[in-house]
DNA sequence: TCTTGCAATTGGTTGGACCATTTAATAACC
DNA sequence: GGTTATTAAATGGTCCAACCAATTGCAAGA
């Protein structure tokens, strides 16, 4: 039926990176895993530097981006000391669904009722102040989601466009600033390994856009405001069971 | 009437920061400002310590955080790339709305909307999932809210509170995660100052807390739900004329 | 016992040197 | 002349060593 198709480019972007991130991302790691505990002090600058075997600059680089998500707290003469991952920003919520390569479903799960529901309001405003000439972008992507033959990357990035094109079409910046960091996290690593492990399908928010686009055509947003509410049902709860059509083996 | 109180403690913290913190401040308002646009460059960061009288590791430190709030892309050997404001941050919504001096009212109105959606959404599920035993905090800030022998700030305070204990009624992690978030957005200083300038009043929203402890005491929580949905056409809305009451010249 | 002051710890800053990558100008080649 | 390889300049990344500054705890002294 739908052939699977293999990856047409099966390189990976060159995992070289600057130091100071390697350094922040095993930090990260280890408070998330809780090998560094809430309230606890990570060690001296000096000390890390050294088990890292980097400069000391590289170790203080690495603890500003901690600093910058949350994860830490910073005082002269003091350490650093870890905060609670409830304090940290929402960019650690991808590590923490999946670490240790494992997936957190319930967290997953979780996520899932925030972002739904997020997406859910924006999608809504969106529709009620829709104009035509932004349909076209709406319909290509749709066709790239709905599109077998492609990569499954490519149709989950355009459904992920999709959320940004909702968002420029509420014309209210705030939502757009908010679906471009959903965009980021959706597609950032941890999340996609995260979906590959579900085996989801880009396509299952096909038959959604496809009857909003009819309401809107017909005249009716209500209805396409409706058809978005029941697929918060589908969408919104993530299958007991993974998909079983074209099953990869591995 | 009410006596507006003046403030019992008029020290300031000591406004002694880290370097590149303030270096980091600059940078941040002179991309919100415009004054790099989208696209272009930031100087040198040999450059850019000379102008700022700093190390170069200050400066580093300083676009490190820029790079930490999507405000700026850096390539080896290539520069650090202003980014689109709208790829950035939410962090950086609060400086924003209130650069320059000047409130931007129009970006304080999307962000209502986005807040106080949330808001709704995040305060139903509480509702849903309310426990009896948690029904005291509520009632202890709701009281500190309505005293007005009390600091404003403080009033304030209780009422960012009571976001983030919604957010632990609910259960989900991830609720938890955003409302800390939007509690220290709106504790921080641009967002105090405009609502210095737009004379809040804190008491605003105890009725609504009152409609909804009444609901649920006498076991109707669709009620409850219904008095928020309510407050919303009055909170999501920034009143159009500054309140009255107890007005400050100056 | 309490206060004061000192010293150790730890993050913050500095200056300078050198490495790695990117870009553009330049030279070599066809 | 156009294309490709080379080189050099610009710029961020890392390292080193030293010193400054805030915090904390301990010890001496009142």
């Amino acid at each position: 039926m739908l052939s699977m198709r293999r990856k047409v480019t099966p390189f990976r972007p060159p995992a070289r990176r600057r130091l100071h991130e390697d350094v922040a991302q095993q930090l990260r790691d280890a408070i998330i895993d809780g090998r560094y505990r809430a309230g606890s002090k990570l060690p001296p600058e000096r000390e890390l530097a050294e088990e890292f075997r980097v400069n000391r600059t590289s170790v203080r680089e690495a603890i500003k981006v901690l600093e910058g998500l949350g994860l830490v707290s910073v005082r002269q003469g003091d350490g650093a000391t870890v905060q609670p991952l409830t304090d940290a920003s929402l960019d650690v919520l991808a590590p923490m669904i999946l670490h240790g390569g494992k997936v957190d479903l319930a967290l997953l799960e979780e996520m899932n009722e925030v972002v739904s529901l997020l997406m859910y309001e924006m999608a809504r405003l969106a529709i009620e102040r829709f104009r035509s000439e932004q349909v076209g972008e709406l319909r290509r992507l749709r066709d790239v989601m709905a599109d077998t033959t492609l990569e499954v990357e490519a149709r989950f990035a355009a459904g992920r466009d999709v959320i940004v094109l909702l968002s420029d079409i509420t014309g209210n910046r705030v939502w757009q600033m908010l679906a471009r960091r959903v965009r980021g996290f959706l597609a950032s690593e941890p999340l996609r390994e995260t979906r590959r492990h579900l085996q989801r399908d880009p396509g299952r928010v096909v038959p959604v856009i496809d009857a909003c686009l009819a309401a809107i055509e017909a005249g009716k947003p209500k209805d396409a405001i409706d058809a978005l509410r029941q697929a918060l049902q589908i969408i919104g709860q993530p299958p007991s069971q993974p998909v079983r059509a074209g099953g990869r083996s591995r």
